[in-house]
DNA sequence: TCGTATTAGTTGCTTTTGTAACTATCAACG
DNA sequence: CGTTGATAGTTACAAAAGCAACTAATACGA
C-alpha cells in the first residue's frame, strides 16, 4: 500500500490553501478586525464597483447567509453604506464608503505584495501553470 | 488597477481546495457521519499504524483539542481502541478496531479513485509540477 | 523528597459556520 | 384586485472550530 496522504490532491490542496492564507489572515484581522468573507465581500465591492448582496454572491460564490452576516459587520463598521433600491425595496445597493475605499486599497495592496512575495520562488511559467491548473480544478 | 480575485493565489488555492473537497467529503460524513478531522486521524493511523494523540497532531499538524475530540467520537463509534501505557500513564495509544480497518480500507480505495477522477484530464508531467508546487507553498 | 516545570490530554467558553425557517416585497395570472 | 409563487435578505438554532484554562501524570533539580 503506497498511496500517502500527499498523494491525495485535497489534502494537498487544503494545506497549500491554508498555509498561503493564514498570514495575510493575520493582516486583516489584526488591523480591521475583519473576516475572511468580509475581505471578500470589500473586495468585490471596491474591485466591481456598487452592487447588491444577491449580486456578491453570485460573483463571490458566497451564501446569502454569510454575505448576510459580512454586510451588517461591514456596516457596523463604516465601511459600506446600504441604498434602499426605490424600484424594488427588497434589493438593496452596497457601496462602500470613504473609508471602505481606504481599507481596500489598503488591503489590495497588502494582497498584491503578499501574492508577490509568496510566487518569488517560481518562475513565470510555473505561476501560469499553476493558475491554469487551480482555475480548472476550482471549476472558474 | 488590474489586480483581480483570481490573480491572488492564495484565493485561487482556496477556491479549488474548496471544490475538490465537497465531494469526498460528503462520501465519508454520509456513509459514516465522520468529520474531516476524524477522517485523517483514521487514514494516520490506518497508514502509519498505532501511535498516540500527540503523535497523530504532530504528524497531521492539527491542535490537540481537535485530535482529543476526533478521538472521542471515534471511540464513540468503536472506530478506534484507546490503550493506557503502562509505563506513562499520560499517553495512550490508539489504535484502529477492526471496524475502523474497514472504514480505513473503504475511504482509502475511495480517496484513490476520487484522487485519480480528479486528475484524468491533466498529464503526468502537470500533476506532477502540481504536486510539487503545492508541496512548496504548504511548507512539507 | 519536595517543589517546580513539562507533557498528554480534556473541558468550557466564545466565535464562526451551516441549515432551515421566516419576513417582506414584488411579479404574474386568473 | 387577490391569490399564488418567486426573490432578497434576515434570523434562529445547531454544529464545528479556536483559544485558554484545567487535570493528571511524570521529570528533575535543589
Amino acid at each position: 500500500m503506497s498511496f500517502d496522504l500527499r498523494d491525495f490532491m485535497p489534502y494537498l490542496l487544503n494545506q497549500a490553501a491554508d498555509a498561503s492564507s493564514r498570514d495575510f489572515q493575520g493582516y486583516y484581522k489584526g488591523k480591521y478586525g475583519m473576516l475572511r468573507t468580509e475581505w471578500r465581500v470589500l473586495f468585490h465591492l471596491g474591485r466591481y464597483g456598487a452592487m447588491t448582496a444577491r449580486e456578491v454572491c453570485d460573483r463571490a460564490g458566497i451564501h446569502k447567509t454569510k454575505v448576510s452576516r459580512a454586510v451588517a459587520a461591514m456596516d457596523q463598521k463604516r465601511l459600506i453604506r446600504r441604498e434602499e433600491m426605490a424600484q424594488d425595496r427588497r434589493h438593496e445597493m452596497l457601496h462602500l464608503t470613504a473609508h471602505g475605499r481606504r481599507v481596500f486599497a489598503d488591503l489590495t495592496e497588502e494582497a498584491q505584495r503578499f501574492d508577490a512575495a509568496m510566487l518569488s520562488e517560481f518562475s513565470a511559467e510555473e505561476v501560469a501553470q499553476m493558475r491554469a491548473f487551480l482555475t480548472r480544478i476550482a471549476g472558474l
